[in-house]
DNA sequence: GCGTTATTTGCAAATAAATTGCAATAATTG
DNA sequence: CAATTATTGCAATTTATTTGCAAATAACGC
């Protein structure tokens, strides 16, 4: 049987709340990374009371799990997050006019690794890859 | 004969200063990008007498004249500004220990832009890609 | 060189994103 | 249902960056 997200969470000794399934509940469903401010704008819409700050600590719990990611994009000031669990691994494109983002399924990097590490020493773990120019709108 | 900086400076209609010959002296001798603050930490010890504020905007002019490039590393919270007039396209890896970032000088991304183009009907301006993991040092 | 003019600088203050302390609240466990 | 421990909200703080304004200083013409 597939583990949910909320045993996850239980697993981890954090418990389920009333926010922080509302906060799952947002990233679940948008198709790509939200600030915090944004997800919290979000949920003020839809109604839900809670405060940024908790926003930001619920952001930061589901991190340490590993059940979102925090990426940065690097034209941008914040933080943004997007869920991780059950997602395959992707970039992003962002228009330089809207701001618009979208994910990116194909991730030509895979076999470079060991040329870095050759080239390099460092032992390589990660990697983030973002495209930037104009979206369909914007051109 | 090769255009000077200062050459460049004046054509945009800008000046140059003390301060902004030292802050171009620093990044043009360093090999890596420097947030704000690292790069005024640098001239406070070689006993330059500058305020924060001017090397922000010092930085933000020569960005605009396209002699530096701003970047942000996706795990970092500052962003970091290295020579781009006279520099190979490149990218970077940076530790996640310890945080020392190196430049790589492979970009196997030339040849995907019409890939991309094509799947997400953006036009594709730029790209960035960081690699992280562990230095030499570090593991 | 000298004065004029527009850019640049330093200082103080303002923003914006993110983090922290603490008392009150709410989710689990027995 | 009571006890324990994580979580929340609010206020305040920290860090990176930006802005307003008066004083300082490059660059240009004479």
């Amino acid at each position: 049987m597939p583990v949910s997200v909320k045993d996850e969470i239980r697993a981890s000794g954090k418990r389920m709340t009333r926010t922080r399934q509302a906060v799952l509940d947002v990233l679940e469903s948008t198709k790509y990374p939200l600030s915090p401010l944004e997800l919290h704008a979000r949920l003020k819409k839809q109604g839900v009371a809670i405060d940024p700050v908790t926003v930001y600590r619920n952001l930061h719990a589901l991190k340490t799990i590993g059940l979102v990611k925090r990426i940065k994009l690097h034209q941008e000031e914040q933080f943004r997050y997007e869920m991780q669990k059950g997602r395959e691994h992707h970039h992003h494109i962002r228009c330089k006019s809207c701001g618009k983002i979208e994910d990116l399924l194909l991730c030509p990097l895979k076999k470079l690794t060991s040329i870095i590490e050759r080239e390099t020493r460092f032992l390589v773990g990660d990697h983030s890859l973002e495209f930037s120019g104009w979206c369909p709108k914007c051109h």
